[in-house]
RNA sequence: GCCCCGAUAGCUCAGCUGGAUAGAGCGACUCCCUCCUAAGGAGUAGGCCCCAGGUUCGAAUCCUGGUCGGGGCGCCA
């Protein structure tokens, strides 16, 4: 269905006040394009280069340009250029034309000290999108039948840090958990607690981990009778429902709610949301079922609702929580299900648009599967086999920082293969921690240098030229609120992990050659104690919005 | 048969709403701690960006058709 995506980020400016460095380099750059070429709709891009020697940022107006002039883009760059320089005056040191028609930009050193005293100055503040929404994300949501398990938790990371992009990009987010705790998988579930208790065989696919012999002792311990089967299914439900909720908890999630498919059935919400789709005229029975048309909004086959016994089915239970969220005044409903589940995808969409709620967008994200590999081969992870690692367990092995950098740090559409024996052996080699060393170090400087006592306000030296390691670390810093919005607007956090690492990168080459204590020359301490304080921000924000730790000392 | 995802360095992967000489980590090799944390840095080696067409001034990126791998196509959940 048609989204208007809530998070792109602002097109006009959000800061009238102060206009960020960047920013304003590309207004001129772009305005001076227009003026020269007298159209309006072309639009040059701006670029940072991560390479400085391709200039410190470019521009490809001239060969955007040149296409409507009809003349070649070199000769239109070195015109152009001209005219750039002219209007941006002292902050450029230099232009220059460079392959098939790019203006390459040298900025001045003032720009940079200004743009390090304007990120200090609240620079590192990501502007709100134009149009908050109201989210809800809906994540993990595995079977209350076992513990949560390692891939599980790359849901659990995913939805994590997707809600945390949101937010910090101005959106209003909730999170949610569904609770799948009716069915025959449950009623399989209390026998094979039951089984455990009276030590009889098992159900036919019933749950053989180990845990359901410790709910079997729980069961006992309260009193409850292997033979009350339906007591048996709701407080084993419920202590699974405990323990996933410890292990989020531990994993630094935390769920606004869990949301039981049971108490949909029990307050009446799977007929009023089934009712909600008759109304619309979008239901038909046939065979003695009621069937939803999702045929008429794309599906390539229509969906059973209710069942021709009478019983909802797992499709109209789901149906009738998300019409509830739609009732609860979303404008944006976000559900992360797994690669398994993506046939899913179009039955669903189709029930939203049948609703006929204006207002509300659905959004599906498929997070691809992630294999287990250990002893090099891969493992089942089937809860009823018992054969699964838990997130409880990864995360004793490798720790929360390194486990997240490593389900966050794939795109979520690429199959993940976890390799636990390299996970452990590997642990401190996790690139989480090429970057944590960085805000490390940073930190240790900031402490030699007396926290505090530093007058960052001398820090416009003029004297000593701006290092190159310097300029390729401001750029890098100065792209933070556009790579929040990036990857708020695109549901991609590993973009983060990315730029993360190209922070700490740029900040350990600067490291290298740039003294910062002691450093010789009018103000330069200063300065670059002021770069470090930013920089060190700038990583630890972005490892929050992972979810990640930035510690002081390592 | 239909639908979704992937294919980029020895390995694991970024880059994909078109731009310059395609990047990172790990692994291999060579160097750098009288100096703010060597969990770091500098360098070398390593690429028909799966194949074939197409669009374009320009394609790893977009389109079409293949190949290979993963997942999905219940009145199960």
């Amino acid at each position: 269905m048609s989204n208007p995506d809530p998070s792109r980020p602002v097109p006009a400016d959000p800061n009238p006040g102060g206009r960020d460095p960047v920013s304003a380099l590309r207004d001129v750059v772009t305005a001076t394009s227009r003026a020269f070429a007298g159209d309006q709709s072309l639009t040059p891009s701006l670029d940072s280069s991560p390479k400085p020697e391709m200039g410190d940022y470019s521009s490809n107006a001239a060969m955007v340009m040149s296409k409507g002039l009809g003349r070649p883009p070199r000769e239109v760059a070195a015109e152009l250029s001209g005219l750039i320089e002219t209007e941006l005056g002292d902050l450029l040191d230099r232009t220059e034309v460079a392959g098939p028609g790019f203006i390459n930009l040298f900025l001045a050193d003032d720009w940079y000290r200004e743009a390090v005293a304007d990120l200090a100055g609240g620079g590192l503040g990501v502007p709100p999108v134009e149009t908050p929404g109201h989210i809800l994300v809906e994540s993990v949501s595995a079977n209350p039948t076992g513990p949560l398990t390692a891939a599980s938790g790359r849901h659990a990371a995913y939805g994590d840090a997707v809600t945390r992009l949101l937010r910090k990009v101005g959106h209003d987010v909730a999170t949610e958990y569904y609770v799948n705790d009716g069915g025959t998988q449950i009623e399989n579930f209390a026998g094979s607690i039951a089984a455990r208790m009276t030590g009889t065989e098992l159900p036919e696919d019933g749950y053989r981990g180990e845990y359901v012999s410790d709910l079997a002792e729980r069961a006992r311990a309260e009193g409850i009778a292997p033979d009350d089967l339906d007591r048996l299914a709701r407080s084993g439900v419920g202590w699974m429902v405990e323990s996933i909720r410890a292990s989020l908890i531990s994993f630094g999630v935390e769920m606004d709610g869990f949301f039981s498919e049971r108490s949909l059935y029990e307050g009446g919400l799977v007929e009023r949301g089934i009712e909600r789709l008759r109304e619309a005229g979008h239901t038909f029975e046939q065979d003695g079922a009621l069937w939803l048309k999702t045929t008429d909004f794309g599906d390539d086959k229509d969906r059973v609702l209710v069942r021709s016994g009478g019983e909802p089915t797992y499709f109209g239970a789901d149906v009738s929580y998300h019409a509830d969220k739609v009732e609860r005044g979303y404008s944006l409903l976000i559900d992360v299900l797994g690669a398994d589940h993506h046939g899913y995808v179009a039955r669903m969409d189709a029930a939203i648009q049948a609703m006929e709620q204006p207002g509300v967008s659905f959004e599906v994200q498929i997070l691809q599967m992630i294999h287990l590999v250990e002893g090099g081969r891969r493992t089942r992870m089937s809860k009823r086999a018992g054969d699964i690692v838990t997130l409880d367990e990864l995360l004793a092995d490798i720790g929360n920082d390194a486990a997240r950098f490593f389900l966050l740090q794939r795109s979520s559409d690429r199959t993940m293969d976890l390799d636990l024996d390299l996970a452990r052996s590997q642990s401190s080699e996790n690139p989480v921690y090429y970057v944590q060393y960085a805000y490390a170090r940073i930190q240790s400087i900031l402490r030699k240098a007396g926290e505090g006592d530093i007058d960052y306000g001398a820090g416009a030296s003029t004297a000593v030229a701006v290092d190159p390691s310097e300029k390729a670390l401001i750029g890098r810093l100065l792209d933070y609120p556009a790579e929040v919005h990036e990857a708020a607007s695109r549901r991609a956090p590993h973009r983060i992990c990315a730029y993360a690492t190209e922070v700490a990168a740029a900040y350990h080459a600067f490291y290298r050659d740039c003294q910062v204590i002691g450093a010789e020359g009018e103000g330069l301490e200063a300065s670059r104690l002021l770069l470090c304080e930013v920089t060190g921000e700038t990583i630890r924000h972005s490892l929050a919005l992972l979810g990640i730790s930035a510690p002081d000392r390592m």
